[in-house]
DNA sequence: GGGGAGAGATGCCGC
DNA sequence: GCGGCATTTCTCCCC
C-alpha cells in the first residue's frame, strides 16, 4: 500500500496519468451529494486533473470530478484521496490497491467527426425538393430571439416555411421548438400564414398529434448513414 | 507485444476486465463516423463489453462501445482491435502497448445521490408556501399524455396553479415545457384560468420575456444544497 | 462569458 | 421496448 501512495504523490506532483484499481469508499458533494459504499474500482487521473471512477459495468463514470486539486491524506489509518473544486468535494476511502500504473502520454490528437444534425440541415438546404416538391431555400441558421432556425424555405405558393431537423426519432420538445420558432418569424414578419415542417426519420405518437393540433407537418427524412466503409467487406462481418 | 495480446484474449475469453494504456489509432462508424490518428491513450473493457478509449485530457471519453463483441485480430503485421455491435463498429489499431492489467473486479453497490429535481418538487410539494403565500398542494407528477408535471397547486382563488421545478438556471425550453403542461390542464379540466409557475434559481433575459408574453411566472427557488459535510471543518478547507 | 441547442448523448422511470 | 425527461449532463457555436 505505502508502495502504491508514494508512486501516487510522485505521479501527482510530476503531472502525470494515473490508472489504477482500488477497494474504495466515495462520497461526493457539490452540485448533488453522492455516497458510494465499498467496492472494487477503476480510477483515472489525468494531467488536467480530471479524477473519474468507474464501476466494472457500466459506460459511465460513477463519480467523477474535473479541474479539481488532489491531494493524498491520512485520515485514521486511511488512506484518502481528496478532491477539490470550486465548490466541488470528492473524497476516496482508499482501503485496498490492487495495481497502479503511472505514465507520461503523449496525445495531442484531436477526433475528427463527421455525420451531426447540421449535415442533414445542408443537404436540405442545398435540395429542399427532397422535403417537398416546389420548396425553394430561403435560408440557413436563421437567428431569432428565441432560437436558432435550421432551413427556411418558400414553398410554392409564396408562403414561409420553418423546417426543424431531428437526425433521431421527433418527440414532444422537438415539436414545441417548432412551434417556438414558427410563432418567432410569425411575429417578426409580420405574417399569419407561416408552415412549420418537422423533419426527422420517424416520429412519436403523441408528438404527431401535437404537431396535428397545431397545423405542422412532419417530413419522413432519413439521416446520412455511415456504415459505408463496412458495406464493402460484408463478407468479413458476415463472419459474426 | 505478444505476451499483451496474449494476456488481453484470456481476459476477453473469461469475461475480466482489462485497463490498458496504448499507442493508437481509432476508426468508428455507426451513428455517425470518426478518426482518431495515431496517439497514447487508456483503453478500458469491462465485463458488460463496456469499451471506453480515453485521451490524457478531458472528462468524455473519445471513443466507446457498449455491449459490443470484442476481439482482436491481426491484419497487415498490427493488432486491431475490434468492437462489432448491431449497427456500430469500432476499430483500435494497437501500435504499442504500454501497460496492461487484468483482473476480475466485484462491485455490487449502487450509487446513492440526493439533490435532484425530484428533491426540490418534494419540497415544494410539502410547503407550496415558498413559492407564494396561500398556495395549497393538489397533486404531484400529475400524468398527462404530453409530459409529467412536477406539482400541482391551488392559488389563494381557486385558481390552478402549475408549477414546473429546474434546479438550475431556467432557459427557452423549460418556459416550453411549463406552457406545454398548462395548455394541456386547460384542455383537460377545460378551465381557461390557469396559472404556470417556473420555479428555479434563476431564469434567463430570454425566458423572462417568454415567460411574461404567455403570462406565467418565474418564483425565484434555491434548490437545496449539499455543502453540509464542508460547513464544520471550514478551517480545514481554508488551508487551499 | 452567457445563451441556446446538439450529442455516436446516457440513464431512469413509467406504461 | 417505447416515451418522456433529468443529467454532478458535456460540448460546441455564436453573440
Amino acid at each position: 500500500m505505502e508502495t502504491h501512495i508514494s508512486l501516487l504523490q510522485d505521479a501527482l506532483k510530476h503531472n502525470e496519468t494515473v490508472v489504477f484499481t482500488a477497494n474504495c469508499r466515495v462520497e461526493y458533494s457539490g452540485r448533488a451529494k453522492t455516497h458510494l459504499p465499498l467496492g472494487d474500482r477503476i480510477i483515472i487521473i489525468k494531467p488536467d486533473n480530471t479524477l473519474l471512477i468507474h464501476q466494472p459495468q457500466g459506460a459511465t463514470p460513477v463519480n467523477w470530478m474535473k479541474e479539481s486539486h488532489i491531494t493524498v491524506e491520512k485520515v485514521d489509518d486511511l488512506y484518502v484521496l481528496q478532491c477539490r473544486g470550486q465548490k466541488e468535494f470528492l473524497d476516496i476511502y482508499l482501503h485496498r490497491i490492487h495495481f497502479m500504473n503511472t505514465a507520461n502520454l503523449s496525445d495531442g490528437q484531436k477526433l475528427q467527426l463527421t455525420g451531426h444534425e447540421r449535415d442533414m440541415a445542408d443537404l436540405i438546404a442545398a435540395d429542399p425538393g427532397v422535403i417537398e416538391e416546389g420548396l425553394r431555400f430561403a435560408g440557413q441558421e436563421e437567428q431569432t430571439t428565441y432560437g436558432f432556425i435550421d432551413v427556411l424555405c418558400y414553398d410554392k405558393a409564396g408562403n414561409l416555411v420553418v423546417v426543424e431537423c431531428k437526425r433521431y426519432k421527433g418527440g414532444l420538445d422537438a415539436v414545441t421548438q417548432l412551434r417556438r420558432y414558427v410563432e418567432r418569424i410569425r411575429e417578426l414578419k409580420g405574417i399569419t400564414k407561416v408552415r412549420g415542417i418537422l423533419a426527422c426519420p420517424s416520429i412519436t405518437g403523441n408528438a404527431k398529434k401535437m404537431l396535428e393540433n397545431w397545423g405542422f407537418e412532419h417530413a419522413a427524412i432519413e439521416p446520412p448513414k455511415y456504415l459505408e466503409r463496412f458495406r464493402k467487406d460484408q463478407r468479413r462481418l458476415g463472419e459474426f
